[in-house]
DNA sequence: CCTACCGATCGGTAGG
DNA sequence: CCTACCGATCGGTAGG
């Protein structure tokens, strides 16, 4: 019982920390330090410092769903809910949730290139949660509120490079204007959709690329 | 002369190496092995890690603006141009210009949240970057490709946000089809401003917040 | 959960 | 550009 304790104070901590000198900046030393107990203390609740990695990731990701996600889902489906995903995002970086801006950006750009089970684990989160915001848009079209042409995949990959855009001018740039960047984008964009049917050379770029290419 | 040279083979291999590992994770002692060099010898040329990380920094800019920027100058200011930087960076990012993706997302993120010469060197570029995007979205609107009331840093703000998207999703996910929904987020955004003037709710999403503050 | 310790590696220095 | 070395810190272990 104690032992969950010190381990969810541990967790928390190394969540936030991981946000601002990365997960591989993440030591065992400084978190004890800082939670002024002994390594080897500290290292007994996780055998291996991947094991830590992995453990900061779960916890960032159930706050990180609690934070953003869920709240959403009170809202309706279709278009209502997707903006309450967006504005949710956007609330979480304002109330700067994690003290070196968004864990999952972070982790994301820290570990791109590499391989390995926290590479893995990171990957799996954020395909869960683009994976949720494409499942938004798809019910927007499914309820009529979107044209039936409207690819969920692509705006979902537009919605999450805003986020990524939002978190860098936000945290480095130290914009305020960025949440309000972020939102008249998301907003140009999702009301465009709206405006069904649009000229065919709009509706789907997609597929336009791969016809030429099929030809 | 010799010793500039081995300078400048050092920090390409620095730029690759920091691309994947981080600058924090980039190391004295494994680019000296990967170099086949001493540790102190590869040291005498940088006289500490900080400067190592930003001479690195400054060697990855020069590849980055003449891989991406200074081809696109070739073309006729306005639209075209903006277009040539943007089918330049996605360019550079499906090249694999640097081994673990674009250098500076990789850094933005990793620095974020810290303060220091390294993060300020960083920033500086990513706001010359951000800048010459900016001014590519002014020089059409003077040109009069786009309508008059086009934000530009609304606009390099979004592209930059996309460009981030592109770069997880490629290197992430290895999702080949990430160039492709970029320069389609990308087309669909930019041929949009070309409809001016669109109805007033649509046109000016900045300005609308800033006009409330004001009044 | 602690003290005490391990080999390896970190950034950096001395001296040539 | 090298060898040889420094104190500090890394992840991890032994033993309690």
């Amino acid at each position: 019982m104690k032992g969950l304790k010190t381990r969810s104070a541990i967790l928390d901590h190394a969540a936030d920390l991981a946000s601002v000198e990365g997960l591989e900046g993440l030591t065992i030393g400084r978190l004890a330090d800082e939670l002024q107990m002994s390594k080897s203390g500290l290292f007994a609740h996780f055998g291996s410092k991947e094991e830590l990695q992995l453990a900061t990731i779960e916890i960032a990701r159930e706050r990180f769903m609690t934070e953003v996600f869920k709240p959403a889902l009170g809202t309706e489906r279709g278009y209502p809910r997707l903006v309450a995903i967006c504005r949710g995002w956007l609330d979480y970086i304002q109330r700067n949730v994690f003290s070196g801006g968004c864990f999952f950006a972070a982790a994301s750009f820290e570990f791109d290139g590499r391989s390995g089970p926290v590479r893995d684990a990171i990957k799996k989160t954020m395909d869960e949660w683009i994976g949720a915001i494409e499942k938004a848009v798809r019910l927007a079209v499914d309820e009529g509120h979107f044209g039936p042409d409207v690819e969920p995949a692509q705006i979902a990959f537009e919605i999450n490079a805003i986020f990524f855009g939002a978190n860098y001018a936000y945290n480095m740039r130290h914009d305020k204007r960025a949440i309000t960047r972020a939102w008249n984008a998301i907003e140009t964009r999702l009301e465009g959709l709206r405006q069904s049917p649009r000229p065919a050379r709009f509706a789907h770029p997609e597929k336009r690329v791969a016809r030429r290419r099929a030809s």
